[in-house]
DNA sequence: CGCCTTATTGAGGGGACTCAAGGAGAGTGG
DNA sequence: CCACTCTCCTTGAGTCCCCTCAATAAGGCG
């Protein structure tokens, strides 16, 4: 039985492109894998050991420097790919934020399999070019803008994402998926600031927070303005 | 004659993936171009025309967001490959920083044969996947790392893209590629703060500059050491 | 309830920005 | 060769935003 046809990211994911008998074929050297909140499952430095796809829960992509910050490079949704292909060694660790389910390849049978299926290899290149221009249009955020505006675009960024798969356009209510901490990790700034600058948010009633994690997007419009403004 | 033969980058582009008749089929749809400083080969927000690489000269990508602030947000050397291939849109603009020629490909053409030729694809992916890692380092610079940190990373990294083919090491002496300008608008910094950190490390006799675009390393292990430092 | 983690709020300081003026080259033309 | 201009760079003074340090509050869970 093959577990790929019954996938919950199987439209998503990179495999998408590949045929009933290649699936198979992948499939047979994949491995179905949970991991606790708080686990890592790639250590930035190590040997590039796995890649593989987010089938449930939340990672972050993180790195840390010599003198002990640690920066969050990006989220990891369903259907999002992990890991470097067609490396030595992994740049950046990635650690479950919530309990997650993944979908692991060994590298080198995957980096073997890739090399033989040009259209996987195509969609992983696509993929990768469009997380490039991401990452670069984050960078512009990191740059130049100021707190309130970091955490505004995060906000309208999260509401995207959790409406995945609906028409009905960015939810108005949300769960993050992410601590202040991980917040601010991403955005560059301290928990502190994006504290207050949630604050600032409820005061102003753009938002409402009706629960720890929970998000209500009162005034969508404002919260659009506060990314633009000076 | 194949233009090709003769590349000046034919080792270090994704061309070298190719053999020399898949190279001159490439050869045929390309183009040789020479652009002036300043002029721009990619506008953000157009219709993602060409794709290419850079022969000569120093070109830098860059963004520009609603209210006019602009981010640099990567310099291009001979050898590095620009635009963006299997997309609508380019995310960027891509203008010269110098004079500059360019080997240049209509993207449709360009797409075609990249998907005929799976080792080019290949090559591009690795390219892509390394320019991934390469942009989510700088990202964690702009997120967590203080001016003087910045400028000297900068400094760091410009000295050992300088030295590019030699075996020496990092260069000791070489020139800028980017005016102050350019450099506050990549490191994510005013152009006053970019000099007076300049200026710090030149009074703490780690460089000197003997020309307005010239660096010279004085004391490489301390430039080192102020990338780190709290 | 008590403990622990996570989030909020406050006070104070510092690093980078803003605004403004002055210097230093490179090129032009007399 | 020297004024002149233009652009790029440097330096200074003052301000503001975000960080740091510190205390308090709010959940979550045994």
């Amino acid at each position: 039985m093959n577990a790929c046809a019954q996938c919950s990211v199987r439209e998503h994911a990179i495999c998408h492109s590949l045929g009933d008998e290649k699936l198979d074929e992948l499939n047979r050297i994949g491995r179905r894998q949970t991991i606790k909140k708080g686990q890592a499952l790639l250590w930035q430095g190590d040997e590039s050991l796995l890649v593989g796809n987010v089938l449930e829960g939340t990672l972050k992509l993180s790195a840390s420097n010599a003198d002990g910050r640690d920066h969050t490079l990006g989220i990891m949704l369903p259907g999002d790919f992990i890991g470097r292909p067609f490396g030595e060694t992994s740049a950046h660790s990635v650690i479950a934020l919530t309990d997650a389910r993944v979908c692991t390849f060994s590298r080198s049978a995957f980096d073997a399999f890739a090399q033989e299926n040009p259209p996987l290899e195509h969609g992983l290149l696509e993929r990768t070019l469009t997380e490039l221009d991401r990452t670069r249009e984050w960078m512009m955020l990191l740059g130049r803008k100021s707190a309130a505006e970091r955490v505004a675009l995060f906000l309208i960024e999260m509401s995207k994402r959790s409406s995945k798969g609906d028409d009905t356009g960015p939810s108005r209510k949300f769960d993050l998926p992410v601590s202040r901490q991980d917040m601010a990790n991403l955005l560059g700034l301290t928990i502190e600031t994006v504290s207050r600058q949630i604050t600032r948010l409820r005061e102003d009633r753009i938002i409402a927070t009706p629960g720890r994690r929970a998000i209500l997007i009162l005034d969508f419009d404002a919260l659009k303005a506060v990314t633009a403004e000076c």
